[in-house]
DNA sequence: GGGGGTGGTAACCGTTTGGTACCTACTTGT
DNA sequence: ACAAGTAGGTACCAAACGGTTACCACCCCC
């Protein structure tokens, strides 16, 4: 034990700021699909297949706290609520090419197709 | 008819690609710390301030079966092993860098102008 | 042979995260 | 009237993730 466990938070750092927003499992697959643009409730629940109401409920309402998601009701005949990306959430899209890049070179390495066809 | 689109989930999803080798708290800030160039064991444990020895090991250890990162024992007094990203590992490059933009985007939009228009 | 530094391993536990099931409230269609 | 679809809320659990505490093996120095 050289150190003490936790002596110093981190300052400012981009990494920390990132991380602090995204973190979980479902949070980046939400963005991920509200970045084709607005998406209903139920939509996002059929895309994000297996998430439990409860679970999309609180992402969106913790992304929505985080200024990277609004909320919007629709006066429409069942009553539509529509998520979108906010102008903070678009911050995210060159994480969302980032990780295309990622994934594609990452396949590229393994030797396998050139991620093109398939 | 009730949702427009329900794409099919595509096997070779960048997405899902990416997140199957960076989850969690540590995965990210282990890479982070790693771009810099080798690190040995205890210096991650300082770097990463808080992580315990055990989560340390357990997801070097994920990490290198991933092909993410190598692992060096080094012949030295002591006994230094040595970690470092490989290729493969280098290809999450652009993902940091976006990161970083995001961050920076972030705090611009939080200290600028308001300029919410569209 | 004791102390200190390196790089771990193993057992146990707590917190966080997410899932299941059931519920409300409103609206439309039959 | 009643079923079905919309968007949730709540209570109760299960599993994953991570932390704590020990302890080990090796090496060097004194």
């Amino acid at each position: 034990m050289t150190s003490p466990s936790r002596p110093a938070p981190p300052p400012d750092c981009p990494l920390e700021h990132y991380l602090h927003v995204v973190s979980g499992a479902w949070v980046p697959r939400i963005l991920w699909f509200l970045r084709f643009g607005p998406r209903r409730f139920g939509d996002l629940r059929r895309d994000l297949r297996g998430i439990s109401t409860k679970v999309l409920t609180s992402k969106l309402r913790t992304l929505e706290a985080d200024g990277l998601v609004s909320r919007r009701e629709l006066t429409t005949s069942p009553r539509h609520v529509e998520y979108a990306l906010t102008e903070r959430g678009l911050a995210f899209e060159p994480v969302f090419e980032a990780m295309i890049r990622f994934s594609h070179r990452l396949a590229e390495l393994d030797g396998a197709v050139p991620a093109e066809r398939r």
